[in-house]
DNA sequence: TGGCTCATGTAATCTGTTACATGATTCT
DNA sequence: AGAATCATGTAACAGATTACATGAGCCA
């Protein structure tokens, strides 16, 4: 493989599962990745159609059900190429938080405004993490396979994370509540 | 202002804090932001100019120190500009973390490959911690600025993910530890 | 019949990083 | 003297998103 991108390993990576269509593959990342990955259609396909020139992975055209799609499987070649990235190192992990960068410049304006930021983090935090707690429910009583015991742990980050969001929330709520109150008083 | 980029915001932010040159606005990144967000000089310095022109920051040159350097102020025009963004809700918070990914994936090569990525994982966030630590505990006894409430909070906010993060790594370790004794039984 | 989901793709554009270039000053 | 840091910048490229285009099948 010529280039080295992020996209083409997740890629190779959800085939090494099990086959699938870009469509299908979008889903999935949706689903399971976006705790801490992400891609777009305009990635995707593009990287599915060189992924295939290149031979790491192939496709077949579905014909025989209501809708043609093409699904990809992985080749030998392909699941080369992904063990070798899984061997090496992390280069980075990265967090952009913009919700962070609004409370860390949010001294310039109303107190309200930042409350409000926390409150949709919030909101949403409690939105995901019972959903990531159903799965590692669903996945911690099945640990014959590998691949799912990579799943629980996964999932167990994803849980252990939020609630550390939740937690802070909370706290941090309370600090700017109290010091509103403060201004209003003296307003 | 034309455009929405993000680091412009940061600039701004960073700028209605104190007047600052590219540089020193390079290093407060990597150092006070660098945990929910990042930076480069190629992103920093056209941005820098791009926002003088539209006259939402001002330039002064600096040739009476020993190094000739260009220290960058916030105008009105530009606090009002970053105010209208803080009041707006967050579009996005995004984690992107190979480490995961590698995890979820990991089981397509030798468990040990993945307590490595854990372990440098855990190496790096026992280093980042106590940082933030320090930095809570500084800030904790002067709650007379809000800026520095703010700042406090988001350095909370770090001391709560990495905690989360190193509880994560200590449990997921174990269970690939025995997982990995399991296998060599069986060899 | 009209709206939603399935399904694949492209073009324009954005946003940013990496690597390079340059040179002064300060530390050891 | 040489390495590290201060200081500013650009050009090439990477890597991705957004918005658009297209159309079939499914459900109410």
């Amino acid at each position: 493989m010529a280039t080295d991108k992020k996209i083409d390993y997740v890629l190779l990576g959800l085939l090494s599962h099990e086959p699938m269509t870009g469509y299908e593959i979008k889903r999935r990342i949706d689903v399971s990745l976006k705790l801490f990955w992400s891609a777009s259609y305009g990635s995707i396909y593009p990287a599915l159609n060189a992924l295939e020139k290149s031979g790491a992975i192939v496709k077949k055209e579905i014909k025989d059900t209501k809708r043609e799609k093409i699904q990809y499987s992985i080749t030998e070649e392909g699941r080369e190429i992904l063990r070798e990235w899984l061997k090496k190192p992390v280069v980075k992990d990265e967090i952009r938080f913009e919700t962070i960068l609004k409370l860390f410049f949010g001294s310039e304006v109303e107190q309200q405004f930042t409350l409000e930021h926390i409150d949709a983090f919030e909101q949403k935090a409690k939105e995901v993490k019972p959903m990531l707690q159903t799965v590692v429910n669903q996945l911690e009583p099945i640990q014959e396979e590998r691949t799912h015991q990579h799943y629980l742990l996964a999932a167990k980050f994803g849980v252990k994370i939020y609630d550390a969001f939740l937690e802070w929330c909370e706290e941090s709520k309370e600090v700017l509540e109290k010091e509103q109150k403060k201004e209003d008083k003296n307003r």
